[in-house]
DNA sequence: GCCAACGTTGGC
DNA sequence: GCCAACGTTGGC
């Protein structure tokens, strides 16, 4: 099993929206990085853990976990020409985007800020907090997750 | 709102 | 294939 994180930003997409949603499940569309869709079309498995971090806010953080429970299919929302995330070069018998379903665990009773991890030694080699770093879809260490998991029920 | 870091585009 | 210009991300 491997762990993930993904960031969202919270006025477009928050982890609040997710649970309202029916069976807390969305996909994870909109990704338009070839790192991070390779990351979702060839390595993420059902049942792999991931991290639902809310970017471009005050204070940026970690906000609750989810489990994968649909792997990868092409991102229907690059062949919508209405949709923000259009992308032409994205054709219906040869997709460039893809994404999963995701489907929200539990929602952390207190989120992780983005300056916390910083300052945890444990999560010093995080890409996350590596400078410059933009990948909005990324692999997390077990022992990462799992530290902010614990940071969070503190 | 600023700006550093990074990715993509397109002329050559 | 190089690289300058441009657009985007995202913390601050």
């Amino acid at each position: 099993m491997k762990y993930w994180l993904g960031k969202s930003e919270p006025d477009c997409y928050s982890i609040d929206r997710l649970a309202g949603e029916k069976n807390k499940t969305t996909s994870w569309d909109g990704v338009r990085n070839y790192q991070a869709r390779n990351f979702m079309r060839d390595e993420m498995k059902l049942g792999d853990m991931f991290l639902f971090y809310h970017s471009n806010t005050k204070p940026p953080a970690a906000v609750g976990i989810c489990e994968v429970v649909k792997e990868s299919y092409p991102d229907f929302t690059a062949f919508d020409p209405e949709d923000d995330h259009f992308d032409p070069k994205s054709k219906d018998d040869n997709p460039t985007w893809f994404m999963v379903d995701v489907r929200l665990v539990e929602k952390f009773n207190r989120p992780v800020s983005l300056q916390e991890m910083k300052e945890n030694p444990k999560l010093k080699d995080m890409k996350l907090i590596q400078k410059g770093n933009r990948l909005s879809v990324m692999p997390v260490l077990k022992k990462e997750f799992n530290e902010i998991v614990k940071m969070s029920k503190k």
